[in-house]
DNA sequence: CCACCTTATCAACACCGCGTCGATTGAGTC
DNA sequence: GACTCAATCGACGCGGTGTTGATAAGGTGG
């Protein structure tokens, strides 16, 4: 169980991640490490970068790191965190999009709102996948996301079936989530330009189409 | 560029990932690495098991562990060197199924035996991802992997088109990276249990639909 | 059979990164 | 001017990696 509420609360009360208790001057600090993790992470790999590196970046020693965040991973999580309160925006967004009748336009919409709000953070999305594997918390916070993200698609999907619009076939459910891990991995391709991957323009086309076929297409055509 | 000629060679000459040199007694102390590994791996992921813990498991002491190989890392790449030369089988029957005209049949069953030929060594394909995001050799084999799939995948995806069994959509290429990948994810996913993911028995269902939807489906029907 | 090479072994070492402890400073009450 | 408490850091212990140098334990051949 993770036990922050999921950012947005300005500064309130000390969570399990930021400095323990008080507010005095040091809020500065904190923005500092923060900011340095992020320069940091657009050069090298978060396994690369130590707490000395954050430390000496913000100008403090690798001691006095430890007064406002307990280890490195939760300066991560903690940018992490206001990452996705801000693509939960975006998804909201699609969602509404896809609720008022027209889906297709929708769904391009929403992958597309989507995209764009991780590529414009390209790094912390990469280390946030670089996490995952060995952290707790992020693999929380990451199951968290994509469960949600599996619910509303399923939701499309039985919705779309419901009104004749999309035929029968897979379970909603097992379909979205194949789906939303396609997205995931291809995307994390694309950000992380591993060979093979798609170019970063030719994604969304991609992705549209495979969804589109998924949902809208017959079981075996042609 | 990877030095080593992708095992199957039996014992031949000293490579850059065994043992420096010999061939003495001491080849049981090198497969009792190897096994300790497998059997650890098993048990907990590559980043809990140190150098030592797969020495004592060989009977040697740390020290000695580095006269057989350079690295933890380069055991498992050992490994996974074998499980892909092994995999490579699989994939060729694969495509010499699909070649024989059926090509329905013969994906469905090329992403069977792929998935029984990575489910059935599930400890070692998890410990390859988890390397993969950290060390240079264990990405350039990953690469070459997906690669010969995507290669291949595009090659049929063609082929369908051409004696007109699939209709024009995508660039058969990024189709082809995409389900690859797809693949990949939800692939692992299952093998790691993660949550979301597809239940073991739902996979290639799931996958194979989505296959052929994106290969022979139009492009927007319902 | 003994000098010699080569295989195989490990204690001891140097190094790095993490997280902690305890002492110290300095600004703000009362 | 005594007290508090946020903030800082030197020094430490821990656990992991990889290396060095000394040593034993087979052949091999002169």
């Amino acid at each position: 169980m993770r036990h922050v509420p999921t950012a947005s609360q300005a500064k309130p009360a000390p969570n399990g991640r930021g400095r323990r208790g008080s507010r005095a001057s040091g809020d500065d600090r904190e923005r500092a490490i923060l900011e340095t993790a992020e320069r940091l992470l657009e050069e090298r790999p978060l396994r690369e970068i130590s707490v000395d590196d954050l430390a000496r970046g913000a100008g403090i020693s690798r001691p006095s790191f430890y007064f406002y965040f307990p280890s490195k991973d939760a300066v991560v999580l903690t940018i992490i965190d206001r990452l996705v309160a801000a693509a939960a925006g975006s998804r909201e967004q699609a969602l509404r999009t896809l609720a008022e009748g027209e889906p297709r336009a929708g769904l391009r919409q929403g992958l597309e709102d989507l995209y764009a709000a991780f590529r414009s953070r390209r790094a912390v999305v990469l280390a946030a996948a670089e996490l995952r594997t060995a952290n707790d918390e992020a693999r929380e916070l990451w199951t968290e996301v994509m469960e949600g993200w599996v619910a509303d698609v399923t939701a499309v999907i039985e919705s779309e079936r419901a009104r004749g619009a999309a035929p029968p076939g897979q379970p909603a459910r097992d379909l979205a989530i194949a789906l939303v891990q396609m997205n995931e991995r291809v995307q994390y391709a694309t950000f992380a330009d591993e060979s093979p991957s798609l170019e970063d323009d030719r994604v969304l086309d991609v992705l549209v189409d495979i969804w589109l076929r998924a949902i809208y297409g017959a079981a075996e055509p042609g």
